[in-house]
Order: structure tokens, then sequence, then C-alpha cells
DNA sequence: TATGAATGAGGTTTCATTCAT
DNA sequence: AATGAATGAAACCTCATTCAT
């Protein structure tokens, strides 16, 4: 009977996910909690149950594509030059920033409410970028310092609005910084 | 006689804009009329008399500093090599951005009522932008193509945030992204 | 499971329209939301939830009695003569009209907010109110033409205020006009 | 000085009550002392001068119309029969609150900012509806008994929309009314 | 455990009225 | 005397969040 139970409880937490990413994309990551509930077609108290607030929601819904992201790094590194590698993983980094309508926006904001997410992101994502600009620092192939944690506020800033934007392209900024970043 | 009632509202008006722009650091330019109408000490009703649109007020906080950077632009290039010029106007641009907290914010929302402060600072500095950028192309200083827009865009997503974040700084990663453009 | 929540639903379906009834009275069919919530002793989004405009509250406030009125008008017919039974009728509606007070006020509102108010009256009564002036017309009891639209619209004016003015009886007035209505 | 200046203030009260009129037409008599005032071309405090309360304004509107429709009574009595001065008396009423928009919807609103205008209507009309009456129950050509004050409340409230629809006609109703009061 | 009704704070906007100039 | 800027009390409506069922 629990398990039954816990069957049921899994496949409201998964239909809550799919929801939740739906309304994210169409009202960013502030969108109403009634809209996610109906969207899943489950009750409110339904969608707090399963995430008290509302960042454990939202990292939810990305915690999977951050984790491949992270995951990525080490097999990039292992896989060809530190710098190919590293632009490499920045372009999976923007690929899911910028597929992820309101991400980036969520990312940057200073609302409280997003404090947790801020926290996930960091945790899994900088370790791998400090590896990554560490492997290029010592090829010899970097000009200048860069903090990783500055790296990456400033790719998932660049990547904010890319889609809501016909004229204005996140990747072509994004390799622009990567280009300066190269030494000559 | 009808001057002697300016003044008052000239002085109010004054106040006003101060008002906002500090509450816009704080809380972004979405922040409650009456917040600002306190902040000035007036009443709500006064914020609606000067500002009757969220729009109108936001553009005003900011107008003075648009201006005066659209006007940069000849000034420099008359001054200095095209490279050079672009980058001291970029920092110019940046300077504002990071001074004014919440303004980057502001820029790249996407909601409709602050489209007429995208509109107002687009039609400034577009133009000054596109100005700098032909002058560095003409002098073949410049490695592949960049529209102004996007270039403007992108920097005023970096600078999203600069305040608010001790471990991160606008100005560094937008000079990569100038290091990024130059041709080697 | 889903019908027990209704319980608590209905009965504050039932307590608002009471209460917006009421409000009403007091202060016409424009009383503030907040007031009828008080009233009503529930919060403001309760109104919301069941009455999501104010067409809804008002058309639901009068609905039973309406239909009522719509209901006795064959039933009439059937007793008495044709005269009689337009009488009794009229009777009826003004004893409506007058004991719900402030409604005859609304009825005569040209605020579009009320339009589905008085289409709601229209629909109902309007077939009514034909069938029985063409049941006198054919009894030739009636001098000269009266569209049952007018008729209706000036009963219901005739009862604007009855309540609030003791030195006016509706039921006199229409009486009168009623009177002025039969051949002799 | 004193003459010249007092030349002013009655040119503004004149164009003050044109505006007021045509607001009231526009916008019933709660119409907004901004739009008033700039329908005038005056300040708003120049209405505040000239009338201190909402009533003032509103009588002063129609303090003509009303006089002049309290001085025909005796007038139509000294011309024809009882009866034909009473009809054509509350013809001559009829068509004011016909032809002054919104009017007859101001009479009986129970807003106690209109008591004073209610107060100078009843002051002017009542006692000429009263002897107009008299002298047609003094002719014997009455049936039953009609208070005065009744009567004019009636025609008032048979008024009310006249102007805002058009199948509906408020004079039709009234001659109803004195049809219904005539003894057969 | 799920539901969704209820709450009420929070933001917006509109005007009547006062009062400094 | 006239002006119109300023005030601030309403009123509206929208959710995030709680909690009875």
């Amino acid at each position: 009977m629990a398990g039954a139970k816990r069957a049921d409880a899994r496949r409201n937490e998964h239909v809550l996910l799919e929801a939740a990413a739906a309304a994210f994309v169409d009202a960013g990551v502030d969108a109403p909690v009634r809209d996610i509930a109906a969207r899943a077609g489950v009750g409110m108290g339904t969608v707090y149950r399963h995430f008290p607030t509302r960042a454990d929601l939202v990292i939810a819904v990305y915690r999977h594509q951050v984790d491949a992201c992270a995951a990525a790094g080490p097999a990039l590194l292992a896989q060809t030059t530190p710098f190919d590698a590293l632009a490499r993983w920045i372009d999976m980094f923007v690929d899911f920033l910028v597929t992820k309508h309101g991400l980036a926006a969520a990312m940057q904001s200073d609302n409280t409410r997003f404090e947790a997410l801020h926290t996930y992101f960091l945790d899994q994502l900088l370790p791998v970028a400090t590896e990554l600009l560490a492997a290029v620092a010592g090829a010899g192939d970097i000009t200048g310092d860069i903090e990783a944690y500055a790296l990456l506020r400033g790719i998932g800033n660049l990547c904010v609005g890319d889609d809501r934007d016909a004229g204005y392209d996140a990747r072509r900024l994004v390799s622009l910084l990567i280009a300066g970043l190269r030494k000559p």
C-alpha cells in the first residue's frame, strides 16, 4: 500500500516538473502556482507538498540539466585540448540557458526566493568551471586572470533574454568573450 | 504668476526623480508607486501627475545620462583612434549602467511597460554605437561583424547585477568582450 | 470527497448572496467589494472566486426572484381574466422590486457593468409581459398601445427609491398607471 | 475697481454653469470637478469658490428652469380648466426633466450630497403641484387621492433614463399615469 | 495525501478637496 | 480672485500561501 502511494506521488512529482517547466517557459520562473497546478492537473496544495518553496521547484526543474552540464566538464577535458574543452563546455552551458527561457533571468534575480537556486547552480558548476579554467591556464592559453565565478555569471548574463529578442544572439557574444580570453 | 507655481512643482519633480532612482536601486524599476511617493515625501497622486505612466518615470530618471552618453560618442571619435574611442565610449556606457543599479535589469525586461524606455535608449544610443563601430571597421581594427544593437544589448546584459555582487565585475567582462572584438 | 468541500463553498455562496443583497440595499449595486466581503465575514478574494464580475454577483442575487416572477405569468393567465392576470402579475413584479431595495436603481443604471443584469431580466420577463399584454389586448380591455418593454421599464422606474422614502408609495403609482391603461 | 472684478466673477459663474450643465449631460451630476473646471477653462479652485458644495452647483444649474416651472402653474390655472392645467403643467415638468439628462437620476439619488437639490426642487414645485391638484379635486375630476409629493416623485422617476433608451418614452407613461388619475 | 476554498497583503489608479502661490 | 499642485482616502484586482475537508 505504501508502495502504491509512492508510485502515485512519484508520478505527481513528474507531472509537476513538466508542468512547471512549461509554465516557466511561458511566464518565467515566477509563473503563478495556480497555473502550474492547473497545467499539471493537480491542486495547488499538491505543488506545495512536493516543493515547499519556489526555489525547490525551480531547482528540481533544472537539476537534471545542471547535473549533466557538470558531468560534461571532466569528460571534455579528457577528450581534447584545455581551451577547446572550455569552449565546448561553455557552449553546452549556453545551450542549456538559452533553451530554458527565463532561467538566465531567474539566475540573475536577487529575489531571495531564488537564492537556493543560485546556490545549487554554483555548487554544481563552479568546481567544474574552475577545473577547466585551471587547465587552460596551465596550458598557457589564457591572457590575464578570470575567476570561474565571474565567467559563469557573465555568460549567464549574456544569455538573458536571448529568446525574446530576434536581434540578439547570446552565442555570438559569448564567443567574443571567449575570444577575448584567449592569448593571441 | 504661472511661473511662480512651477517653482514648487519643479522642486517636486526633482525630488521625485531622486526618490525614484533610489527606489529603482533598491527594488528595481517595478518599485511600488507608494514607496516612491513615500521616499519623496509626497502623495501618490503627485507621482501620477508628474509621470502618468511608469515608463515616463523611468525614462525621466535616466534621460540625462543617456543623453550625455549619446553626446560623448562623436567627441571621442574626434579625439583619438576609432578603436580607442569605441573602448572609451563603452567604458562610459558601462559606468552609467553600473552606477545606476537596476537600470540594466530594466532594460532587459520584456514587460511592455518598459517598451518606451527601451525605445528611448535605442533611439539615443544606437546611432552613436553604429557610428563608432563603422569607424573601427573602417580602420580595419575589427575581426568579424557585430551589430551595434547586439553589442549594446550584450554590454547591458553584462552589467546586470554588477552592484549586487561583490564577486562579479562587469567592467572586466566587458573588457574581455572588447578584446574579443579586436583584430589581433 | 469532491462533494465534501462544496458544502463549505455552497454555504459561503449563500452568505455572500445575502451580504450582497444587503449591501445593495444600503449602498446600491456599486457597493464596494470589500464591504460585501466584510458583511459576509469572508475575504475579498472569496467574492471574486464566486462571482468574477460584478454582473455575476448582481444577477445571482436576483436570479431566483426573477425566475419566480417569470414563472408566475402563465399560471395567472390560466386562473383569471387577462386584465386581472396582468394586474396581479404586475403586483408581483412591484413587490419584488420594492422589497429588493436598490434593484430598480440597478436596472436603470446605464453602466455597462450591469448590461448582463439588464439582459437577464429582459430575457426572462419580456416574453411573459408580452404574453400578458397580448391576452389583455385580445380581450379588448386596453386603451391604446403599450410595448411590454416600455411597461416593464416604467414600472421599474416607479419602484426606484420606494423604500427610502416614506412619503412615496410605488404601488399606488403603478396602480394609477394600470388604471390609465384600462379601457373605461 | 470692485465693479470690474464683479463683472469677471459673474462671467466666470456663467461659464461654469454652462460647463457644469454640459458635464452633467455627458457624465451625470457626479461629473468630476476637474472636468467641469476644464470645460469652463478655469481652475478647480474657482469652481469651489463659486459653488462650495456640489449641491450648490447642481441647484444653480437647474434653478432657472425650476423657477420657470414653478411660475407656470398659476398661469396655467388661470387659462384653462383645472385638469387641463395640471396636464399641461406636468408636460412642462416632464420636458424639463427629460431634456436635462441625468437630472431625474440625480433627483432620485439618496446620496446626501444631493439633499439640498432635492429640497430646492420640492420647495419650489410642491406648492404649485399641491395647488393644481387641489383645483382638480375641487372640480371633481379626480378619482381617489394622490399627494402632490407622490405625484412629482412618480413623474420624476418615470423620466429617469428616458434619454438613454430608444425603446422607452417617459412622456407616454406619464400620460398613462394622468389618464389613470382622471375620473371616467 | 490531495484538494481547492479562503485569506489578505500588495499594487494600481482615480478624484474630491485643500491651500500655497 | 484664480490657479492647479498636492494630498490621501477609496476602490479595484491578483496571487502566494494556509488549512479545513
